[in-house]
DNA sequence: GTACGTCGCGACGCAACCGTAGCGTCGCTG
DNA sequence: CAGCGACGCTACGGTTGCGTCGCGACGTAC
């Protein structure tokens, strides 16, 4: 149940959403600038300008807090449009993923947690379920549809084709973040197409 | 110049290189344990078994002490055997790669730290100077002896070629740490012989 | 209009880590 | 063989964050 749904229901003096939503700003824009590891709850409250009891009243842990907002975020699904061909569907997709990876809070907060989701098995869980989903999307939307089309062969097998897909735009934005030069993405985009459409 | 080449020039009590060699082990363990962020220079100390004053002679930081020894290893250069065909060549690569990044150790260290990199400039310069020599490897080794071959164009974007090579497996290891089935290998390095030829 | 419940806020004791100073010891130097 | 320099170790004050408690304020219900 959310905070608005519960003031709207009791009318009685419940959690104030203007000070939860600060505090949501708040964790996103520390958790980008210091991480996971050194987040402290202090540091969040004094962000949202906002005792840290206030914190202490909506979440019980640093963890808790921090999934619950990251979920939130990460479980949008993703709808991409039929372009009509493979070619299309996946410059279309990079796209979306560059534009993604190249917000400032993104593109320090992704790999931060996906690094510590390999020591804490419910950062693990919670982020592999929504990049789980994300790749089905991507896998059912993209792939199955180019089945469909006849560009590719039925038999592919769907783990080798998302990582195509994701890794190496993953590898440049978030990894070596080297920035991409106009046509970067079509032909990255043509090149999977090539490594996809061979059986 | 290394410890151990003081003690061989000077003769003086210098530093022990025991206690360098524990302290080395050490924070690469504690470093995998919880990350670059709560990484304590007392915690590294007590695993070590040694005080912390210990540490403090030998480097003057944190920072400086993750970047030593870390860029020890990471500077270590590959060589890869010319297998005659690119598709061999690049499976080989990927079993290096698996191989590595399938470490505990690395595994945890790596992809912490490269996210640390998006924040702290040092961090940044020193392991993206490694990720460069690496990948310049790969790419001379690999992809102009394909184009010595024939196999690919002379055209080739290097840019394009390096991420399409590298990213999906380590997105599929690093980053969503999911096993390996047996010919997943072989299948990609397959598809990425593939984009690679199409031009 | 009054009483009650929940709010945000500041203050508190506790624990961990930082970086440094003083101590006794060991081994090279002359 | 005497002296000295660098060693590792224990101990210390200062800082930061944790999680909790009691206070006054505010709005709702009766």
């Amino acid at each position: 149940m959310t905070t608005e749904s519960r003031r709207a229901l009791a009318g009685a003096a419940l959690l104030r959403g203007e000070i939860t939503t600060a505090l949501r700003r708040a964790l996103l824009e520390e958790l980008a600038a210091v991480g996971y590891g050194r987040l402290s709850i202090e540091a969040v409250a004094r962000r949202a300008g906002v005792a840290k009891t206030a914190v202490y009243r909506r979440w019980t842990s640093k963890l808790e807090m921090v999934l619950e907002v990251v979920s939130e975020v990460a479980g949008q699904r993703l709808a991409v449009p039929d372009t009509g061909s493979l070619g299309g569907d996946l410059e279309l997709v990079l796209q979306i993923m560059a534009h993604t990876l190249r917000h400032p809070l993104a593109s320090q907060i992704i790999p931060d947690l996906l690094s510590e989701a390999g020591r804490d098995p419910q950062i693990a869980q919670t982020l592999h379920q929504a990049l789980r989903d994300a790749q089905k999307d991507v896998g059912v939307q993209l792939v199955d549809r180019a089945v469909a089309r006849g560009e590719v062969p039925p038999g592919t097998d769907l783990d080798v084709a998302l990582d195509l897909v994701v890794g190496p735009l993953y590898w440049r934005l978030a990894v070596v973040r080297q920035p991409l030069s106009p046509d970067y993405i079509p032909r990255l985009a043509a090149a999977t197409a090539a490594a996809l459409e061979k059986p």
